[in-house]
RNA sequence: GGCCCCGUAGCUCAGCUGGAUAGAGCGGCCCCCUCCUAAGGGGCAGGCCGGUGGUUCGAAUCCACCCGGGGUCACCA
């Protein structure tokens, strides 16, 4: 049920039949021409600019067009009038049935209104998160995690068969540090002194890792050589840090279908099956590269390494994928572990990171268009910097982790469904401010609860409807006769409500949750505006005893507002509030 | 210096596939409850959409160059 779909199908067909007619030429491209909802109300319930795209093309003049096509329109049930405007502009008004049908449809599908098929059951995976498994998460990590899980649920709804996916890097150097730094820990729980050397993590979540090290291995590894415990407190340490990680997610509500280790892609020969596949392609050389540009490195050398030409692929320079001495660089298994993704036959890739990975983001692609042939797209989302506040103040906060405010902080200080909506009311390049105390606010300049309290409205409303003795399952109400529904007040927010689909689909396309956020605040507003004119034209409350009819339709629609909300926030992971006492 | 992101009202930000008179919240000024949640609603003031060119019937939106702010930049992941 997608009002705008729906006439856009319809202008296209009649487009086609102007063709057939000989009025059109044949041979144009279609592709241009749009149907949207104008914004100036006055102007209709729709326009398309279908005229001006095509003047040119088929060498007509844009009023001709348009006046030929609004004949057509005219002559279907759902079109009331089509009128020619300002250079070409064709404006239709439609039946109002049109409009009011996306009230049975939001009350009969629930919180699946607005469901799309778009994705066509496309396999897509979404990595997010990825922290280094070597300490808590953070709140840029926050950011990270609570975007990548809304564009996922995002993409569920608009029908793609979606993976969450964590990437662990557990494969270099800092696993080594984190072993080493758990040992002093465990030394520490032992009773002795930890020698906290510079370079190890001093963090105080280190300490119970200590404390579980010594339950296991009792004092058999005091006092031995690191060769001796080194791999086996290294896996040890990792797997408690993903504990800690997988329950600070699960707080905020995320959720992850694969835990991808990196480990896991060395000695298994997938990094030199992925190389080779490149290889293959001739994309692989024993090179030298350019000294960077500007600024010099002051122990800058000239080496010989091995090269991926990522050049090939879009990339500004090449980049190695072993070291001098012959060892992989970090970007050899990023490359191996994105090719098993393709290997898994996912249809697109997405990639959530952190802003100061900005660097990274060319040659991933290259990466990824030289493995898949170009047939896998991989969109790199970059979430920028979260800063803290706290009544305006910069908050700062080390309650254990060193100078850093961890996830488990900001959820256990205003709970996973404020942390979500507020981050994603910036769209993920954006930098966000995030300020404790107004997150927590209960006023309309704190959109979750203004959201949040349109929703709880409608219950309230429909409490005190059922008490007056109105039946208000969504049921009966999908069945309610809706042409007492008039008022421009109420068909402005059905019109908004019609939106809902389209809108789904848009922010889907463009992999941007915060869409739907920025429209629950305004449906939130068209409804409150709505709910007060009460206040001022008794006639236009909701709740009528006296016209029965007339209280059904407006409850119809409200309760369809509810719905939508619901399905918003559903899609966010936000949990919709029945009442804010 | 190269690359990436950002630049829209006093502040924080939306702005759809390029579409008609550029929007919201906060702040400022003014108004509105005997009532389904005033935890709310309405109005006024406030903008050369960083700049200059270009493409187009049409540019905040696309392209080029420039100016500001941030990020990043060969064997760290």
């Amino acid at each position: 049920m997608n009002v705008f779909a729906e006439i856009n199908t319809l202008v296209l067909e009649n487009l086609n039949t102007l063709v057939a007619e000989g009025t059109l030429p044949t041979g144009l491209d279609f592709s241009n021409v749009a149907v949207e909802p104008p914004r100036d109300a006055a102007h209709g319930d729709m326009a398309t600019n279908a005229a001006m795209v095509l003047a040119k093309q088929a060498r007509m003049k844009p009023r001709d067009i348009a006046e030929a096509l609004a004949d057509k329109l005219a002559a279907d049930p759902r079109v009331l009038t089509a009128d020619v405007a300002g250079p070409g502009f064709l404006n239709l008004r439609l039946d109002a049935d049109i409009w009011l049908s996306v009230i049975p449809a939001a009350l009969n599908h629930g919180t699946d209104f607005g469901r799309s098929d778009m994705g066509g059951k496309r396999k897509i995976n979404v990595e997010f998160v990825s922290a280094n498994p070597t300490g808590p998460l953070h709140v840029g990590h926050t950011r990270g995690a609570v975007f990548g899980d809304a564009l996922a649920g995002l993409l569920d709804f608009a029908g793609f068969d979606v993976t969450r996916e964590y990437y662990i890097n557990d494969g270099g150097a800092q696993v080594d540090v984190l072993a080493r730094s758990a040992y002093e820990r465990y030394r520490e729980a032992l009773g002795q002194e930890p020698k906290i050397v510079e370079g190890l993590y001093p963090g105080d979540y280190l300490i119970p890792v200590g404390q579980a090290i010594a339950e296991k291995y009792g004092d058999s590894l005091l006092d031995k050589p690191e060769s001796e415990w080194l791999a086996e407190l290294r896996e040890f340490s990792t797997e408690q840090m993903m504990d800690m990680i997988r329950a600070d997610l699960k707080a905020l509500g995320v959720v992850m279908d694969v835990f991808f280790s990196e480990k896991s892609l060395y000695g298994t020969g997938k990094i030199e099956s992925a190389l080779q596949t490149l290889e293959d392609k001739g994309l692989i050389y024993q090179g030298v590269l350019e000294p960077p540009k500007g600024k010099l490195p002051e122990d800058w050398e000239a080496r010989e390494q091995t090269l991926f030409k990522s050049t090939e692929h879009g990339d500004d320079v090449d980049r190695p994928v072993k070291k001098s001495d012959g060892s992989w660089t970090y970007f050899a298994p990023d490359i191996a572990y994105h090719y098993d993704k393709i290997q898994r036959g996912f249809d697109e890739l997405i990639d959530v990171l952190g802003a100061d990975h900005g660097g990274y983001v060319k040659r991933m692609k290259a990466a990824v268009s030289a493995l898949s042939d170009g047939k896998v797209p991989l969109d790199i989302k970059l979430t920028q910097l979260v800063k803290l506040f706290k009544n305006g103040e910069p908050f700062k906060m080390s309650k254990r982790a060193g100078t850093f405010v961890t996830l488990k902080d900001v959820v256990d200080l205003v709970g996973p469904d404020v942390t979500r909506f507020v981050m994603l009311t910036r769209k993920n390049d954006a930098p966000l401010d995030f300020d404790f105390a107004k997150v927590l606010e209960q006023s309309k300049d704190n959109p979750v609860f203004y959201v949040q309290y349109a929703h709880a409205r409608v219950n309230s409303v429909l409490a005190k409807a059922a008490e007056a003795g109105f039946d208000v399952t969504d049921e009966n109400l999908a069945s309610a006769d809706l042409r007492p529904l008039e008022h421009d007040a109420e068909l402005g927010l059905v019109r908004k409500l019609a939106e809902w689909p389209r809108l789904l689909e848009a922010a889907a396309r463009h992999h941007e949750p915060h869409r739907i956020a920025f429209y629950l605040y305004d449906l939130a507003s068209d409804f409150h505006a709505l709910q007060h004119l009460g206040k001022i034209e008794p006639e236009l409350r909701f709740i009528r005893p006296d016209k029965p009819e007339q209280t059904l339709a407006r409850l119809a629609m409200i309760r369809a507002t509810a719905v939508a909300i619901a399905a918003g926030l559903g899609i966010l992971g936000v949990t919709p509030a029945k009442e804010m006492r």
